[in-house]
DNA sequence: ACCTACCGGTTGACGTGTCAATGATGTTAA
DNA sequence: TTAACATCATTGACACGTCAACCGGTAGGT
């Protein structure tokens, strides 16, 4: 009986016209997001979100110096990434990179002033406009429904493979 | 009294540490959904989803053609991304660009026999992934929050420029 | 000792996106 | 008429990401 009609929702079937509907605008809409809060954080601070990650991180850790690859699953790059990412960020002096004294063939990268300063400088800048674009446009509910909502996609991407 | 409070939500204030937290599971979370559509998309028919949105809305057009500045504003891109994008497209075979007869200077983009193939074989399998990474992955509720949280992002993201 | 296999990191090729500048062609106003 | 201007589309320079190949070095097994 359940295999009978066509259009049913069993859970092998394709999305219906309003899940469909509702996934583009989801992705879509999460998407201009993430960019909108790039372009303001290019335009406060000449940083990316991926310089703000990569500084976030050397500035919380000790020494404020980390192992490329550590610091590569902390913020959860793949190791060819970071290593781009890396090689612009340092042309621009945010960090420099030296040979690991304690690890051999590891290397070790280094959050220079100018990087912290600069991190400093956006910090403030983006927190408050993560808050216009985030959480001011939602409710207290709608916040915590964004929550369960990422992290029943993200348990789901992760049992997905 | 409102003022008084350092830490209060008054609406002026940053993020508190659980805002936080859901605005990077939430926008980390969204991101690598994304990511894991395209490389579905890319796998299952050597498509890019930029590739996807220009077939789609090509087969839908009347004579499978559409003027490129039309084009560019039905999938809400920029001239110039769209412009790289069809010069990739065309090297690949999926579309043609010729001289518009009607419009001076303008150029109509044409879908290709193999372009709408490619098309029609992706359509299936790139409706089954979006019913498997996110209609799967959510209660019928949560889809509808999904639905309105993304409303209410995207109004906020339009009244604020 | 030697071969292999892995590990940390880099590199090159390429697709993708933005920005600013350009060219080509119409329209408008002095 | 001509100069200013808008419009359509393309281009070049650059940032960013992924993939696969590579390199140097350490570790295991024979």
């Amino acid at each position: 009986m359940t295999e009978a009609t066509p259009g049913r929702r069993g859970g092998r079937q394709l999305p219906t016209a309003e899940e469909l509907r509702i996934w583009r605008d989801f992705i879509e809409t999460t998407a201009a997001l993430g960019s909108r809060l790039e372009s303001r954080l290019q335009s406060d601070s000449s940083l990316s979100t991926g310089d703000y990650a990569v500084l976030l991180a050397l500035s919380e850790a000790h020494g404020q110096a980390m192992r490329s690859s550590d610091l590569a699953s902390h913020i959860g790059w793949e190791r060819s990434r970071l290593s781009h990412h890396l090689g612009r960020m340092e042309r621009r002096g945010l960090i420099r990179r030296q040979e690991c004294a304690t690890v051999p063939r590891g290397a070790e990268v280094l959050l220079t002033t100018t990087g912290a300063e600069k991190f400093r400088g956006a910090t403030v800048p983006h927190l408050r406009a993560i808050r216009e674009l985030f959480v001011d446009a939602l409710t207290p509910e709608q916040i915590l429904a964004a929550g369960e909502i990422a992290a029943a996609l993200r348990a789901h991407l992760d049992v997905l493979r």
